[in-house]
DNA sequence: TGTACATCAGTGAACGCGCGTTCACTGATGTAC
DNA sequence: TGTACATCAGTGAACGCGCGTTCACTGATGTAC
């Protein structure tokens, strides 16, 4: 992903593109931060809060993840993917730290236990990122995954 | 990663790298080709043979993913991170096509509920990949997770 | 109302640099006669 | 045994190219007087 090719994409020229973000780091750092505030939200809106019952939080995060229609698969993928090529760039360290915390905590605080939310997490997070490479997990295996995901947070 | 940046470590001039390698993309695919050899082997080492009873392989798939000491992880995490910076040199797809079928079977032809085989190999792929960005998910939740998957494929 | 000035998104040319790749070459090792 | 030749790992210089970055500039918009 150069310069260029982002400048051209958004329909202005390499220096426009410079003239909002300082340097190639700054605008990768905002569009990590884009990302961390999209999925956010996004998973905010998979909330059923007519759901009145632990595990509210969980349940919306498995259906962002894993419902094959959602965006948010793939912007998983992508975070996780920008995060890790811009490694030792100032700043992200903090980022990546802070949204780890933020996780834990939106999921932790539902009432449920924490080794199921441990392990119904990191499920829906192993097949969203599957889901991204193997296009057979996109088809067969998030279909049977995600209700059955759901109903291991009802007790 | 630059060729210059490998020959260096590798002890040889660049010219002398691309002796071996007829690019930069033979390289990687051949990088790509030995972490997945890499990556079989280690999850074989890791099957008990002494376990005479279903799960065997998904055990050792998830004691290769979820031991903290595993190196396997790490392997993992890399492995992912250059298929994805390969995916359109010529060659890669049908390799990791080959790959997605063969842990697909590897793991499916061991007598256990296919659900919980989806359920447990997800979440230690999640589990893994996770560690690789955030040490709590290492150093707290790997522990707890590697005796609860494996307990969730008895029976 | 008109004039002067500040602000700011965006431009285009030029830059130095590191990249992957090419190529003629070296020097050691093995082999045929 | 020596000689001629093939093979092959590795070298070093040079290349063209695309990259991120810099900089002087434009032109539209808003604002103060």
């Amino acid at each position: 992903m150069s310069l260029q090719h982002v400048a051209t994409t958004a329909g202005i020229s390499k220096s426009g593109l410079l003239h909002h973000f300082a340097s190639k780091n700054e605008l990768l750092l905002a569009v990590l931060e884009e990302y961390l505030v999209n999925i956010r939200q996004g998973v905010r809106d998979y909330v059923d809060l007519a759901e009145n019952r632990p595990g509210k939080t969980l349940r919306a995060y498995v259906r962002a993840l894993c419902d094959p229609e959602s965006t948010l698969r793939v912007e998983f993928g992508n975070f996780a993917d920008i995060s890790m090529h811009l490694g030792d760039v100032q700043g992200v360290d903090a980022l990546e730290e802070e949204d780890n915390l933020y996780w834990r905590e939106f999921l932790a605080n539902d009432g449920l236990d924490p080794e199921r939310i441990l392990l119904v997490r990191y499920a829906a997070e192993g097949l969203a990122n599957a889901s991204c490479y193997d296009p057979a997990v996109l088809a067969e295996d998030l279909p049977r995954a995600l209700p059955m995901l759901l109903r291991m947070t009802e007790e």
